[in-house]
DNA sequence: ATACTATTTCTACAATATTCGAAATATGCG
DNA sequence: CGCATATTTCGAATATTGTAGAAATAGTAT
């Protein structure tokens, strides 16, 4: 993953409303939400929460799937993992004696 | 970790310049890296520097440490450790049939 | 004290983000 | 078609962030 890449998915994750709604998309997980399930449990007026859902699709954390008059989100598990990767790689690899950080991966 | 604690870590690292102070401090490892060659090494203005540094430490995401004339920066690999855990846990707390996501962890 | 290096604080400005009501669009149904 | 429901787009106000030059502070040595 480019840094570049990285940084815009943390910064997406880095509001706290957008992270509820990320987090609940997770804990959903591969069933999904339908955005306005997603409205219910958090409270949000839906042109704000429409707004963030449009910001955590583009840089690929949740995707969408219409199922009729409804819109599905789904958390990205692939674009999470990568994250997280990304986040443990390179662990101390200027630091001779590093023994253990890298177990975060 | 709570989850604005989890938002403000993430905001703080979705910055591409702050990332790459970021990252550059992981690489250091555990022996750290002077505000100066961070200076040197990534090419930012002083101010600036300091001024995302400054965000950096206000989130525990790294740590100083006074040597001399010069203020050697850490990362703080516990933090990244809580936060990576904080991003895969509760994956898909509410799906009967998940199976493999949460190897993540 | 003075000088020197390292780093931060001050200040200001442009750019971007967040919020949300109102209006618009999309889908499905009778 | 016409209506109901789901969701997005528009528009606009307000708040926050990113950037960096200039000035200030901190530490060390002479």
């Amino acid at each position: 993953m480019k840094i570049d890449d990285a940084a815009a998915r943390l910064e997406a994750l880095g509001n706290p409303t957008r992270l509820k709604i990320y987090r609940t998309l997770v804990r959903a997980g591969h069933a999904g939400l339908p955005v306005g399930r997603l409205q219910e449990r958090l409270k949000i007026p839906a042109s704000t929460l429409s707004h963030h859902i449009k910001s955590l699709l583009a840089v690929g954390l949740i995707s969408q799937v219409r199922e009729g008059t409804t819109l599905l989100c789904h958390a990205e598990f692939d674009t999470m993992r990568g994250l997280v990767d990304f986040l443990v790689a390179e662990c101390c690899t200027e630091d001779a004696q590093c023994q253990g950080a890298r177990t975060a991966a």
